[in-house]
DNA sequence: GAATTTACTTCAAAACTTGAAGTAAATTTC
DNA sequence: GAAATTTACTTCAAGTTTTGAAGTAAATTC
């Protein structure tokens, strides 16, 4: 791509990028070929990067669609996320921010719209009444009930079996990949 | 993990997260096993996504913590990102809109301060003298340099073959979630 | 050559993020 | 067992980033 190949590089072909302006006729093919990607460009820890970027402000972007279909406009798609980490647990504050690594009055300012809303029920923890315990409200586990329904959709495009594969191997390199920056901002590369 | 396994799931083992708070004790494994996937939780896809934004997150404060080690203060991770997606090539404002599927204003404001900032020329296409063209100034390719400089670390320390395989694929597999999500925020899921 | 489209920029308001300071409960120390 | 420290948050007041609605001006189409 550009950025030279001075970098530890993954072997990938160049980017074909849908474009999301215009006159929508520059689609990408639906199958991105995957022969031919020993002799392609390399693409460095920065493309990856900024593939990251761009693929959340993507699924940003879906959430924020899905929300405005299901008649939601007291919270956005970061409130989301913080309804997605939550989960089906009950959680702590202190939690949540290691599970998204938020800072800590970031995930305060998410709560306390998540609470107006009533999406989620917060309890002061009885052994330690500093510590509260959030956990989904029936309003939220529903919302992310209707955000599975609408997933389920692309189940249905994105089912081939290598796909899921590749998935489940991306999620763990990229999983390493955080560790690896996390400790990097910590201990100073 | 949790979301119930309504979802597509990919294999993967239970996230095991680093602790970014408190007493530095928690430190994840350097190496997650790779056995003991099969019978392990699954992720969802807002699992995969909770990961992009996450390793987001990380690699903007990596970025952070390098320009403030270079003394740089008059912009940040974001303004870096997009000197990134301009690269050694010489782009016009609508290829690096699609390039980071950031929204025309976006764009324009982060231009300005790269502009303010000098680390890009811009010059107005003579073909069409609505078109901008912008390219990395000296100043911009040298920040680009030292940022690569300070990646190579990472070089070092993520350099196992099997690893960068697995970004390789990461990184494919993710290109087509990414254009997926893409369709599907254009023509509703 | 008027109307439309494209390629942006500007502006103001909203959303998000950060960091410093605060509160209150738990724990440690003396 | 009281004082000092630490933990687990919350609040506030800046910032920074993002959005969306309006512009402007050059190209295209009719």
């Amino acid at each position: 791509m550009t950025q030279g190949l001075l970098y530890p590089s993954l072997g990938l072909e160049d980017a074909v990028l849908l474009s999301s302006r215009g006159d929508g006729l520059h689609i990408a093919p639906d199958q991105p070929r995957r022969d031919q990607i020993s002799d392609a460009p390399q693409a460095t820890c920065f493309d990856l990067a900024r593939l990251l970027d761009r693929s959340s402000r993507r699924f940003s972007g879906l959430i924020s669609a899905e929300l405005t279909r299901l008649g939601i406009d007291d919270i956005g798609p970061s409130q989301v996320m913080v309804l997605l980490a939550v989960g089906d647990t009950e959680v702590s504050v202190g939690e949540l921010l290691d599970r998204g690594n938020y800072v800590g009055s970031n995930i305060s300012y998410y709560l306390k719209q998540l609470g107006d809303g009533d999406y989620i029920d917060r309890v002061t923890s009885q052994r330690d009444k500093r510590s509260a315990r959030i956990r989904l409200s029936e309003k939220g586990r529903q919302l992310c009930a209707d955000l599975r329904v609408a997933a389920k959709a692309f189940e249905r495009a994105f089912c081939v079996e290598q796909d899921l594969r590749d998935l489940a191997t991306a999620f763990q390199a990229l999983h390493r990949l955080e560790l690896m920056w996390a400790n990097a901002a910590r201990y100073g590369v």
